[in-house]
DNA sequence: CATGAATGAGGCTTCATTCAT
DNA sequence: GATGAATGAAGCCTCATTCAT
């Protein structure tokens, strides 16, 4: 997770590879920070050294998600829609979860911990929303429109659509990566069924 | 939340309320049994009086919903769908909804800790799964291969109905009692919408 | 030293005594809370469900110094004089030093912990000079005022003769209790030799 | 304070300096090397380099006021007493306030360091002892001898003219440069005072 | 010589839990 | 049954000191 960074010494990348198992599996407030050492293999003053508190090492483990998952998101993606790479707004979908699904895959304890920690940190939650609840969401909001616009989806408030849509990705996601990732998953079959529902609905005929 | 329950006495109602109130703020790790102690208006003795351990007061406030949540849906609707009560599948998850949400909607501090102190604690989540994870899934499972034997849904694997049909139900709770609870929500409308979604999808014609 | 005090638990005695020898040994920021609870025989929780933090302790052990030693010698002594008990200011200074030095010297470590902390904690500071440098000068203003009224001691600013009525005091009251205390003192003698110095100087004729 | 001496690097000189700043704001105890090293410019171990303990550093910043500032009152002051150069007490007096005024103003962080930690530190007590109190004392002892053989003040145990002399003397030091140096001093006049009240005394007539 | 990362002992404080009243 | 003082383990963090670079 941390080792592609340069910026990081050796300590820093243990350091912070194991408060993010911690964190994950036990949570923020159950995980002591001489926990973390003992699994870093350093002793517990370097943390402290790194990290001036142990919330500055939450926000160090949890940070970089959000400027690497969604950044990428809203930057890259949206391009592409309005630079017509996408003709459909299936593909489009289709797209993004292909596209971001290995990375989530591999980060996943970080998000882990940024979902179970967000309702307990008013600092993180702002930082959220000023990131994803204004940027990407507003970007989503175009984007639906233009497809809108096209004709290809229905007239709805876009903020439906968006939620429908999240919510189906979810429905793969969660189940797939964090419930029972033990099953057999055929992950091309999967997407396609929830874009074949999301599209055209579970009701026969 | 507590109130009606008629074996528990004045000192326990409040010792629960107030720790549902903080575990629901602040996350069980970080709550400490003093702060519980003096919300409740209690000596810190007195909550270990009626509960052994922190961890079994965290039980003791969590587990009703399981029981009193979770096993009426279980119950009651798939007995009513077994006996056609509902015509049609749409009409089945318009009346789980509606029927639901309100209750939903008093109990959400203890659905919250219950979601957020899943993860965290094995026995809970075992306990979780063992009760709903298979039974109501089982159940379920029942429901939407009754619909889709009437021919009124499509046939596909029923857990792919499952998983988007819950997570469409989540679209709207969500963001309505969890993230954004202070926005202008016309329940019934939303609620419409949702179902037509997942009724006929998002596409055009 | 607080053991007429009927207001603290037996614990909390054994605490502000220990935490009072050793701040008054090794210094307020070099005494250890763990020294202060094993010396006082508690544990070291203890010491913080009677006093939230150390700080805490440092006050309560310093502050009745204000209250108890410099209190009675505003209130007592002043309206004494102004009631024409005292003759001369002589008789004044020596009836405060003999009828003070009792309790000074019971009360020493308390008096070195004060002055020794003073320079470092800007709210003792502040408490100190509210109470002392207005309150306690104002009214020794009044009594120097009084006696050159009566014509009985040198018409120079007060503020000189008050200086040097304490540094006279002093100049006794530091050697004797704090440098040399095992030296042989007669006390009566140094008294009548200080205010003698103090009345009619060192030169001769 | 330091600049002046050759023997140092210009980082010793910096580290000295930030020590005595640091110790004198909030005493030895609650000075952290990391601070120092801070307010000096220099790297934690750079400290370490030139002085093995923290209190090594105490003494390298304490120990030129004892060589300094006391050692030549002894030697240069009391020769010149000795060699007839003072016709009167009040006058070698006067002398010795005034030629060491000055020095002690620009060393005072240095003096107050040492007073306020030389309870703390048994072997600074003992070298202050050993340097001052003993060698000190005696000369001045036969300072005032001196004067008391040539008829010039009165014929009183020397230890307790010295002991008035000196409080006279820090009755205007102390208020001048520790406690409240902001206020408007007219030190020609002061002195004047001082020496006129250790002369005659504050008694009229 | 200078650096600053690393250390681990120890600092202050909080906590869940016990028990005499 | 209720209390709250007492506990001591553990938590987060700071510190003086060392050492490889």
């Amino acid at each position: 997770m941390f080792t592609d960074d340069q910026k990081l010494t050796e300590k820093q990348k243990g350091i912070l590879a194991a408060a993010t198992e911690l964190f994950a599996e036990k949570g923020y407030a159950a995980t002591s920070t001489s926990e973390i050492a003992k699994k870093a293999g350093v002793a517990e003053g370097t943390i402290f050294r790194h990290y001036k508190t142990k919330k500055e090492l939450l926000l160090s483990v949890v940070s970089p998600v959000m400027v690497k998952v969604l950044a990428p998101i809203i930057k890259r993606d949206l391009n592409k829609v309005l630079d017509q790479e996408f003709e459909t707004y299936q593909e489009f979908i289709r797209a993004m979860i292909e596209n971001r699904i290995e990375f989530v895959q591999s980060n996943l304890p970080l998000i882990r911990i940024l979902i179970q920690e967000l309702p307990f940190h008013s600092d993180l939650k702002e930082q959220f929303i000023e990131h994803i609840g204004k940027e990407v969401l507003g970007r989503f909001r175009q984007i639906v429109k233009h497809y809108q616009a096209k004709g290809q989806i229905i007239d709805m408030h876009p903020d439906t659509i968006i939620r429908m849509t999240g919510a189906s990705i979810l429905s793969y996601i969660v189940p797939r990566y964090v419930l029972i990732p033990e099953a057999n998953w055929n992950d091309e079959e999967e997407i396609d069924r929830i874009i074949h529902i999301l599209s055209t609905g579970i009701a026969t005929g």
